[in-house]
DNA sequence: TGGTGCTATAGGTGAAACCTATTGCCTATA
DNA sequence: TATAGGCAATAGGTTTCACCTATAGCACCA
């Protein structure tokens, strides 16, 4: 019994005539009655009382026409539900991102990704570049927005925004005034407000430091960017921050933001699990990442080292 | 797409594994590779992602196996029904009868027949025998138990209880004493009391005077052979009457039975339609008429003549 | 670095679904 | 009563395709 047999029976309960049955089905009159009769031996049991001039159901064909309907419906439903998968008409999407892409790139991407995919369902996971990435390495998402260093080895990533990365401190600090780019070996013995363990960005500041060959004090540790910037305009502290989460002037709670002399950036990259098949709706999804996220840099994929 | 396809896909998923999976499915675990990606390009969808170790389902791919399995199952369970119809574990059959034999020959049939296979659900319809050919003859019923000779040309039949004709008299009649048989002859201008028309037994009574050369006085008609014999017991005239129906001595209205010189016979048969499939339970119904019903014949098929 | 385990590809084989042509049956019409 | 037309079943040949074995190619592990 397949589904072309359960197709034969139910087209020939419909027309109960051989050779019409056959011709809506594309195919010659007595391969349909061949079918037919493999069918009923498989089962064991007659489906048509047949006559040279009568085709009719019998008690048990009637029940397979009446299943088999069911089934063949059921079938065609999920051919349909493929090929809306295909055609990106419906589809999931599980996004890993910091919380600083979830507030600052995100907001940008998600109402045009909308817009042109309305039924693909998209999920957003916030949480620290460690997390994610073994949430991206474990398949529990599809893709993430991360920084580079990434740890895991299992993971490719293109970048995707190389942004540079600056300075906060509070607005009466000693060098809130200063105009040129301030050198990180200047600000040894300053207190630092950082963020927690297992964020990216902590990394970033540390090796900042380290390269410049200064310990920094750590005076605040918070998992919150924003609270930092807050607390460093509130004169706890100095803190790197990225470019894209600068405050305007004239917010209340704004540091002052200068640049560095050695412009040290960060990168943003899209990072996907290593040979795992991204989804059509994935790659759309990097796509409009491309296209919308604010300072995007063309693709270039990169991959990192195992 | 076929279910051979969605069952390799349902079994992959299980084993996560093409070597396994394939040598679960008994067959070479290329087939396996081979099947599973013709299938993602029919549907235009990777439902595996898959490397060198390790296989695992895409979205596509879990939507594919739920509603997959569900269908496989319904297919299993059809193929089930269709056994235990083939078994006749199941089944249904409507049988028409006249309200003679269904008084005086089912109650006995019913019973062994219900016990031998319980799950084959009996419908009686009860009618006329003219009601009864033309339900038969369009397939309304499976088979119908009826008196010779049947009038319609598409049905078949086979002999199943050969019956006296005897005459019922009142009480007070004045044949009512009479030992030897009764010659046809002799009942010229006695009241006649017959079925009404379209009932098998009403021709059989005129013919039976048409053969004796008497013209019957009828003075009442009625549509059932009971209350016939009551008013016959009740002295309003004579009738003949089938052996089966007649009242044992003693029950309140019961007329006197006489033999006919001629011992005349009627011949009650199963018909069913010429040419037409008689499923299992339908000839599973006729041997246990033959082994249950008193009075049956060892069977010896005719034809209706055309 | 060679061994192991895995999936994909190549090439060949056999079953089976399909086709055309025909038979055999029934019905309707001259 | 003969005959033509419509129908399903059968016969015989062709092609498709699911399957097989053998092997390639890749990733991981000792």
């Amino acid at each position: 019994m397949d589904l072309r047999q359960m197709q034969y029976v139910v087209q020939l309960a419909k027309e109960r005539n051989f050779s019409r049955a056959a011709e809506k089905l594309h195919i010659a009159q007595p391969s349909l009655s061949q079918q037919l009769s493999k069918l009923e031996n498989e089962l064991g049991v007659l489906l048509f009382s047949r006559t040279t001039n009568s085709v009719e159901p019998t008690h048990a064909g009637t029940v397979f026409i009446e299943k088999a309907a069911v089934i063949l419906d059921a079938v065609e439903q999920l051919r349909q539900e493929m090929d809306d998968l295909a055609q990106m008409r419906k589809g999931r999407l599980i996004v890993g991102s910091l919380p600083i892409t979830g507030a600052h790139v995100l907001p940008h991407v998600l109402p045009v990704f909308r817009a042109r995919y309305p039924e693909i369902e998209v999920t957003l996971v916030e949480d620290t570049t460690s997390r994610l990435e073994q949430l991206t390495a474990g398949g529990q998402t599809d893709l993430s927005l991360l920084s580079l260093p990434l740890g895991d080895p299992s993971l490719t990533w293109e970048p995707l925004i190389e942004e540079e990365i600056i300075l906060a401190v509070p607005p009466r600090h000693r060098l809130a005034g200063r105009t040129g780019g301030v050198e990180v070996a200047e600000l040894s013995g300053e207190p630092f407000i950082v963020l927690k363990k297992g964020q990216g960005f902590r990394k970033i500041t540390l090796d900042l430091c380290l390269e410049a060959g200064i310990e920094p004090r750590i005076v605040f540790e918070s998992g919150n960017i924003e609270t930092v910037q807050s607390l460093v305009a509130a004169g706890m502290g100095i803190a790197f921050v990225p470019q894209m989460v600068a405050r305007a002037p004239g917010t209340p709670f704004s540091p002052v933001y200068l640049r560095l002399a050695s412009a040290p950036t960060r990168t943003l990259v899209i990072a996907s699990r290593s040979g795992r098949y991204l989804s059509k709706a994935a790659r759309a999804f990097i796509e409009t990442l491309r296209e919308t996220a604010p300072g995007a840099a063309t693709p270039s994929p990169g991959k990192s080292g195992g």
